[in-house]
DNA sequence: GATTAGCACTCATTGGTGTTGAGTGCTAAC
DNA sequence: GTTAGCACTCAACACCAATGAGTGCTAATC
């Protein structure tokens, strides 16, 4: 168990370092004015702290900043909310009513504002396959050849597909295999669409037209689309300006993580409902070991509908952060129920 | 005129630094096997290109680096072509067949692995306002309140956009909307579609529904996003390795302008058709100075359906990245005309 | 007249050395 | 329990000499 005046300077270095990025020293603990100790007793508490993980010493003549455990302390214990300044939440609330006839665009628009007001990278990603289930199908004829299929979430979201049709397709079958995957797939989970297709409508399907392993395996494809939530990243190269990652090849394989959809996605794994913070290694990624990542899911009716992550250096603000994405799910929240109820 | 020594020395040059990245000095030229000349003959020579503009030196005692000019020169008069290996071409071969039922799809994996094989970044742009028209709209009812707009362009490009109707919208009205706005904006170049829009569209729409002018902006909004190119960037952190750009400062430059739609799309302004190469500062775009840039544009039938970029540093490997642009953007128009012909 | 050997000169790079100063741990006094 | 005092550590910086890659120029050679 910690000191108050253990607490209180463990808080005081986290607050530092955030700051500067740079080691803390007992003496510019000491030269606060909320601060009545001399070094020497702040040099005592820092060894303590240091003895249980907390702090670490780059090299025996430095100050001390906070290892992995000392901010999980500080996000845990130390926090003080309502870092939101007042303009920020001007800019935030503004885009609710700019772009409120358009779900993805405010979702994307927010996560650009967000980005730009902390400088760190924000990551959105739509609902995965096994939160989300197909709602309403549709073929439209284009050409004689080609079709646009358009498929419908369950959470609103709406994805195309353009598609050339073998020969020999008809209108009418098109409208068959539409009704028949309406029949069949209507509140299907996406994850489990491809076994039904291949069970419950194939067999169906070879008594209506020709060509029907080309169509499934069509249908397949367009579908599997939707089965992959949608990335959107804002603000990428805003890592880039923090002073620990000055060094060109360390920022290479977080950038490569964050081009990759599928490593990006197996950050966001296993994440429990709310407002989450991992830091440093306890994201389980060796790329962004350096990076803490706070997530927030956004959801309406028990219906999860996307997460929200800003990914930035383990040195982050985290009562900034943490203080702004309670804010925006909640108004993101109000504004899919204006949108779609 | 460079004589023809002048010429092979030039062109030895910039084949050096473009493989070393380090300035290329007279002996180590001298030393090539097809060369039988001895440094000094060699400095002459490189003193006189030097004096053309065509080489530069970082400082006294280094060898000479390729200027603009030379680059310039070599990329007009002295490229080898055919750079593209075979192992190569069995790979960009190996997409057109396995994306074959999916235009986009096929493009942007195009875009990838070429950025793979290069080391460049890839940055494809679908047609502008200006080249595409409206083909076919389509308001498709989803709930009371919702439906989706489906936009067609002449490129056979297919958008969508979930909007949230005015209450008193019937089916009926919808029908009417779309029949209307097919009636008159068929065949309306997207860059003219919001003109249109509010003299012809506006009037008739009027005696239809209530709700005119919220409808009319929820077109126009619409049918903007369509007008805008579709951008998709692969292997924007390949610039990181290059030894040029170890510095983060001027990287920063550059991935902000990748991240900036609009100020990518400034660097793809005025190009004419086919390959096209821009060098450094010919880019007119203060951040990307040290960078060139290969374009190709994709077309069918005199249709422009997008153009694919490559840019890497001035330093480039421009037979390679030509040669694979070049067949790049054969096999995609066939790829097209399988799909929509 | 074109080419080349020879030579003095330039200058970025590298490695070694001493200095500085921020910060520590420990001990003894308060 | 707190603090002053002091010896100690070590990254960062500045300075300096040595190195060597590469040049330009001149005079000799083909």
């Amino acid at each position: 168990m910690l000191s108050e005046r253990q607490r209180m300077i463990l808080s005081a270095i986290v607050d530092d370092y955030i700051r500067s990025a740079e080691p803390v020293g007992s003496r510019s603990i000491s030269k606060r004015s909320d601060v009545s100790f001399s070094p020497a007793t702040i040099r005592n508490d820092m060894a303590d702290l240091e003895e249980l993980g907390l702090l670490e010493q780059p090299h025996t003549s430095a100050g001390r900043i906070p290892s992995i455990k000392g901010y999980r302390y500080y996000v845990d214990h130390l926090i003080h909310q309502g870092g939101v300044k007042e303009q920020d939440v001007k800019r935030l609330r503004g885009l609710v009513a700019e772009k409120m006839n358009h779900w993805e665009g405010a979702v994307s628009h927010a996560a650009t504002i967000v980005s730009q007001l902390t400088n760190y990278t924000s990551i959105v990603l739509g609902p995965d396959s096994f939160h989300t289930s197909l709602k309403h199908f549709q073929l439209l004829p284009l050409t004689d050849t080609t079709a646009v299929a358009i498929v419908v979430a369950n959470t609103g979201h709406v994805e195309h597909r353009t598609i050339s049709l073998p020969d020999g397709v008809s209108m009418d079958d098109m409208r068959r295999i539409a009704g028949l995957l309406n029949d069949k797939l209507t509140g299907v989970p996406f994850y489990k669409v491809k076994t039904v297709l291949y069970t419950e409508v194939a067999n169906e399907l070879r008594s209506y037209v020709d060509h029907c392993e080309h169509i499934l395996s069509l249908l397949e494809d367009t579908l599997k689309e939707d089965a992959e939530p949608k990335v959107f990243l804002s603000g990428a190269t805003n890592i880039l300006m923090q002073p620990e990652f000055k060094d060109v090849d360390k920022v290479k394989g977080i950038l490569d993580v964050l081009e990759e959809t599928p490593r990006l996605m197996r950050l966001f794994q296993s994440l429990s409902d709310g407002i989450q913070v991992r830091i440093g290694t306890e994201n389980g990624v060796e790329a962004i070991n350096q990076c803490s990542l706070v997530t927030a899911t956004i959801s309406a009716d028990g219906q999860l509908l996307g997460t929200i992550g800003i990914l930035g250096p383990t040195r982050m603000e985290y009562g900034k952060v943490i203080g702004m994405l309670d804010y925006l799910t909640g108004d993101l929240t109000r504004l899919y129920n204006r949108l779609y109820k």
